[in-house]
RNA sequence: GCGCCCUUAGCUCAACUGGAUAGAGUGUCUGACUACGGAUCAGAAGGUUGAGGGUUCGAAUCCUUCAGGGCGCGCCA
């Protein structure tokens, strides 16, 4: 499709004796709102005044001298030229590339020998996985298979919160009122249960909060006891994780958490205070921000203890060294926008000017009833429960629409954690979202299942077809199969433009409209047998392949039966 | 109080980043050949883009004021 942008952009650019480069003229090109209005518009505004003429005698003038063998006719339309590409040809290359390139469609080089750290995920042990790590998980990982598909070699780092205040107090509410049996039967759910409790009991009694530093201090000095409980709600914790991400079909490169840092954090105190950066405020040691425009950055505690910054830029830093990436992106909450800016800001100040290629990826919240889930007060929509909830409903679908199909069990999975992942991609990341689990639940209209029905369903035809074509002759005309072409000729820009903007419901609007261009196709045309049925088969394993590309690229599985 | 973000159909969201008649899904109502899979398709209804002012050929989009909402603002992450 760019490419007649460009042919039409040095056409233009040609019969108007270079009054505008072609340049300037691809970027004012656009894609007709109706179809009537054909396939592409260059507006005439611009020249109106180079030319001292109206807009709409311009469009006039320039349509009738326009000729080019990549495009059936131009036509004025009020100020706009609108140009109409020569479907049979533009159809038969379109379908041919595809089958030719396969899964590969869509891919970029720019990417080439380039590496991005990703952060993403994220969860806090201590509590349980909730729907807003959904989000990072989901969205990093979608961002990362859109970064490789552009050619960079990405790391996944699942930056695990496994350190930190929250395990003082858990410790502390263990202490006093756990019980080991209870813990082992249902390690997460009791967890959460004592961490709730801590929060509650704390708002009555002060001396709770102290208890729970205490703790945590505690675990910073290796008390063996402290450490164990560490570590055990730690094991138990990353079990429970590890059977969500392999429902996700989410995989990371490393599960360094904040603990890694532990012996790393000291350097980065002695490398601040030898920059003279550190200072002491109010018992507390802190960089100042004042220059920046920003409050200063805390990195110790009145009582030594670190904190999530100081942890932070030891990561940061060790990612550097490690990695040497080009991009680290950070898939975090807006809600830490003012964080990541200072740990930014600190890193400059130290002198690394790659403190620039650190980029937040910030994304909405998810609300209960418009206000944010806290999981302190015990205030949250597990994420398993959701996913069991979902399967359950595929399951039954499935069993009442398709009773013969194998493997049900499995295609529930992929069905209702694809409704799930795509609910959430849809939206444009930055956005809150409501928490609806009706909403999510649905099966129908822009849902993940709509896309995988619509793969199943030209799955389905190629197997009656016998033949899997590889290659067409003949191109088609007609406009619901030209709505069709031109969606798909437009993947390889929309993959572009979702890693530019780190934004995968930019993939996820393309594929629903693909899908609602084909089912709308293949409701008015008899893609077996007859006139053309070559090219139309062709079409329809042209669509399927971006469909189920497309699904991959959000982390969603499309199965070819459901 | 200060900073950042948001407000579009009853609901959930779009709109190629300043362009033609603001579009989908859902919900409501109505229809679809004994169908290459009805998790689909077709149609109807639904709007002063939160309010006012400004910028220009042209504004949902940019600037400004106001209203409503969210998040953040030193010992949580």
């Amino acid at each position: 499709m760019e490419y007649y942008i460009q042919q039409w952009a040095q056409l233009l650019s040609k019969t108007l004796g270079e009054a505008l480069s072609p340049e300037e003229i691809m970027t004012k090109i656009e894609i007709p709102k109706f179809t009537q209005h054909g396939d592409l518009a260059f507006p005439c505004f611009v020249l109106a005044k180079l030319l001292k003429q109206s807009p709409q005698s311009i469009a006039e003038q320039l349509a009738v001298s326009l000729n080019h063998k990549a495009f059936k006719k131009f036509e004025a339309k009020g100020p706009y030229i609108n140009a109409f590409i020569n479907r049979k040809e533009a159809t038969k290359e379109t379908i041919n590339r595809i089958l030719y390139e396969q899964e590969k469609y869509g891919s970029h080089t720019f990417g080439k020998g380039k590496t991005i750290t990703f952060d993403l995920s994220s969860p806090n042990i201590a509590k349980p996985f909730s729907m807003g790590h959904l989000r990072s998980t989901v969205i990093g990982s979608a961002i990362s298979h859109i970064a490789e598909k552009c050619g960079y070699q990405v790391i996944r780092i699942n930056y695990i919160g496994d350190w930190g205040t929250q395990f003082g107090k858990l410790i502390a509410a263990y202490k006093r009122w756990g019980d080991e049996a209870a813990v082992k039967r249902d390690p997460i759910g009791e967890l959460f249960k004592l961490y709730t409790r801590f929060h509650e009991e704390a708002t009555l009694d002060p001396q709770l909060d102290q208890e729970g530093r205490f703790w945590f201090k505690e675990l910073e000095l290796g008390n063996p006891e402290a450490h164990a409980l560490w570590e055990w709600f730690r094991e138990e914790s990353l079990a429970a994780f590890n059977r969500i991400y392999t429902l996700l079909n989410v995989t990371f490169d490393s599960m360094n958490g904040e603990s890694f840092y532990n012996d790393k954090m000291e350097a980065v105190v002695t490398e601040l205070q030898n920059k003279g950066l550190l200072e002491a405020s109010e018992g507390a040691m802190v960089v100042r921000l004042e220059d920046q425009d920003l409050p200063p950055a805390l990195i110790k505690k009145q009582d030594g203890a670190t904190l999530y910054a100081t942890r932070d830029l030891a990561s940061a830093l060790y990612r550097k060294q490690h990695y040497h990436f080009d991009l680290s992106l950070y898939v975090v909450g807006h809600e830490q926008t003012l964080h990541f800016n200072q740990v930014k800001s600190v890193l400059s100040k130290m002198g690394y000017s790659w403190a620039d290629d650190m980029e937040h990826i910030p994304f909405g919240m998810i609300l209960k009833d418009g206000k944010k889930m806290s999981t302190r007060k015990g205030k949250v929509v597990l994420l398993e429960q959701v996913l069991k909830e979902i399967i359950e409903r595929a399951d039954h679908s499935i069993k009442e629409k398709n009773p013969e199909l194998e493997a049900r069990r499995i295609i529930a999975e992929q069905v209702g954690v694809g409704a799930v992942i795509y609910h959430d991609l849809k939206h444009y990341r930055r956005n809150d979202v409501e928490f609806s689990l009706e909403e999510m639940l649905k099966f129908e209209g822009n849902t993940g299942p709509y896309l995988q029905y619509t793969h199943a369903r030209g799955c389905s035809i190629l197997r009656k077809a016998k033949v899997k074509p590889s290659v067409i002759e003949d191109g088609l005309e007609d406009d619901p199969s030209w709505e069709l072409v031109k969606l798909l000729a437009w993947f390889p820009h929309t993959i572009e433009v979702a890693f530019e903007e780190r934004d995968p419901s930019t993939v996820a609007k393309s594929l629903f409209k693909i899908a609602q261009a084909f089912n709308h196709y293949y409701a008015h045309t008899r893609i077996l047998g007859g006139a053309e049925s070559k090219a139309k088969l062709g079409l329809t394993r042209a669509t399927i392949l971006v469909i189920k590309e497309g699904l991959r690229l959000l982390g969603i599985q499309a199965p070819v039966e459901m």
